[in-house]
DNA sequence: CGCTGCAATGTAATGGATTACATGAAAGCA
DNA sequence: TGCTTTCATGTAATCCATTACATTGCAGCG
């Protein structure tokens, strides 16, 4: 908690005698009722539906409501009415910027229809991701957007308030919503081989997500499509930081591997390309080329800017939250696998090829 | 949504069949309580306090809980006990990566004591702060700790349960932890000082954000004690972005402003002020040192890495949490202004100035 | 005028847990 | 043995809002 020369202020002493100034008690449906002279039922009757009271009286509700200041316990609600209008959005860590924009997505849509959404951030922990996924068990949120390659289990009858995005899970009964991560990797290749290189290297992710091994398989199919022979060794993998983008290089120049373009299955590695490239002299793209993949914020900031792939951050968040609204308003719904296309953006980490490396 | 040749598959239409295994129906106490032949009470002594229930009738009633996987109800226990062990952390952009930390710090305190964390993205709208804070006024969450300079207004009796972390509101009866901005801004100015630099132009943040009127003063003050007069208009302010830190620079070369170093409010304005400097062939540091607040994770990684003051992220986080949990115990203890220190980092973007501009 | 139907409101059951209080049995003690 | 504790468990009240069903009053109609 770092000792650190911090220090306590305890601030005007006047503070208590101003809290005489006591900003209303908690009410209930009986004290509004009492106070206004009708029956519980009308008061909840004038909050909820307020079309089936008379004008007269949902007014002077209104008023009394107001004035005495009353907030309905949603907790007494929800267990009434069986349900929460909240749902969890699973983030596996939210200093990943790509996220930030799904996440935007999702609050769009929820909005729309009503729901309040919050996040949990699970640092790819299942530990974690099960403590929120029993929140829904225990009933305090109706359903998850869960955005790591995995469902959490939940012990409740029929098909989990669940959908996956961006990841997708191979469980059939989990709907999901994410891009052609085959076909996107295959374009960036595509424009690589175009470009004219011919040693590729390949910067994956953990092989636990099917995300990664479909991008590395549109790599290798876009190599093929070339004829290009594939290098095993050109390929590494790391964990998606920009750490792990750094070590790859390294990893590759210290092997002498021969390279002159880097595809990385996402942002932050190829950051850390970058950077590694760099520090050992070698510039970008005059010397190598670098693609990633997601186009995060910071994508368009570094030096040179970064061709990426971008996915469709919003579009991906706005579809997982339908898909979840339309499963919780009907569940017999059949699960689906949504399929959304990303596209090449070219920034100035990319040209062609040196001469001398041809 | 991108109509953008987006493509729909359904899965295995096996899948209904399939979930004939349903994975148990949803229980409640009694239907445990019956299996197990105990009451209801007996259960539930089981699950809360399970040293008050014979060993004998705790397993059986274990056993039978498992067997039947049986999650309690938390709306009604939450609605029986008025407390829902969830807090919010209400943050102004999840994209920003200076918030990541601080929210892991809150996390690591949170769970220590038995809470659950929901995070919720504001975006600076008080609309959407106070649609959060009305989940703690409808007895959803038990507080809030919120990092945007601002108390939404929650009415209920007495103290509100809502801690201000990072920034700070002058409200006196609200429980702050943040950093001694002015101090932590005059160590990174006396450090340019101590470099040689005279001309120094700070990029601030909001004036509406108290931190930031602290950083402004903290910088003036530096420049006091330096008997350097400080040129009004050296200073220029943004909205912490990226762009912002980028149109600054712009504004102040355009106006003609000499300078030879720049200390900005936040990192993301450092960064965009280094992109726009570069942009103008200027050499970060050889022409122009660049100095920024927060030491977010990317600070490291610009070219030259960014010289920053660096804020105690995740003590900053753990103390808000420490504080809101004291007060959730005890509304009756007084609150406090909790200040930290900052710490200057510097990395490759300031040097001396060069000789010619001295 | 008497009956039907509708609109407005009230009464009370309900959701699922926790827990104060009551009860019964066993243990401790003189 | 008889009385007090203590332990384990049960009964029923409670948390607070929603809502099915009951009631009332009045307009409309033959």
């Amino acid at each position: 908690m770092s000792g650190d020369g911090s220090k306590t202020k305890r601030p005007g002493k006047g503070s208590v005698a101003k809290l005489a100034k006591q900003p209303a008690r908690v009410r209930t449906v009986k004290e509004i009722a009492a106070a206004a002279n009708v029956s519980v039922a009308t008061v909840s009757r004038a909050l909820q539906r307020p079309e089936i009271v008379s004008e007269k009286t949902r007014k002077h509700i209104h008023d009394v409501v107001r004035r005495l200041g009353y907030t309905p316990n949603a907790l007494a609600r929800n267990l009434r009415t069986a349900r929460t209008r909240l749902i969890i959005a699973l983030l596996p860590d939210i200093a990943n910027p790509f996220f930030s924009e799904v996440i935007r997505g999702i609050e769009q849509v929820a909005h729309e229809s009503g729901y309040c959404v919050l996040l949990g951030e699970t640092q790819g922990s299942l530990v974690r991701e099960q403590s929120y996924a029993d929140m829904v068990a225990a009933r305090q949120a109706d359903g998850i957007i869960t955005m790591s390659p995995r469902v959490p289990s939940i012990p409740i009858q029929g098909r989990l308030p669940v959908v996956n995005a961006c990841e997708y899970v191979k469980d059939a009964h989990i709907s999901s919503v994410y891009v052609d991560n085959v076909a996107a990797a295959g374009v960036a290749v595509d424009y690589l081989l175009m470009l004219g290189h011919r040693q590729i290297a390949f910067v994956g992710g953990p092989p636990a997500s099917p995300i990664c091994v479909d991008r590395e398989q549109g790599y290798r199919l876009a190599l093929q499509r070339a004829k290009v022979p594939a290098k095993p060794a050109l390929t590494v993998s790391g964990d998606f930081s920009i750490e792990a983008g750094e070590r790859a290089i390294e990893s590759l120049l210290s092997r002498g591997q021969a390279f002159t373009a880097v595809f990385c299955a996402n942002d932050e590695m190829a950051i850390g390309a970058m950077r590694a490239l760099s520090a050992r002299n070698l510039r970008v793209p005059d010397d190598v080329s670098v693609v990633g993949f997601d186009d995060i914020r910071f994508a368009r900031y570094t030096t040179p800017a970064l061709s990426t792939v971008a996915q469709p951050k919003n579009a991906l968040g706005r579809e997982a939250m339908s898909m979840l609204i339309e499963l919780l308003n009907d569940p017999e719904v059949p699960p689906r696998k949504r399929i959304l296309s990303a596209e090449l953006i070219v920034r100035g980490s990319t040209a062609p090829p040196r001469a001398a490396n041809k």
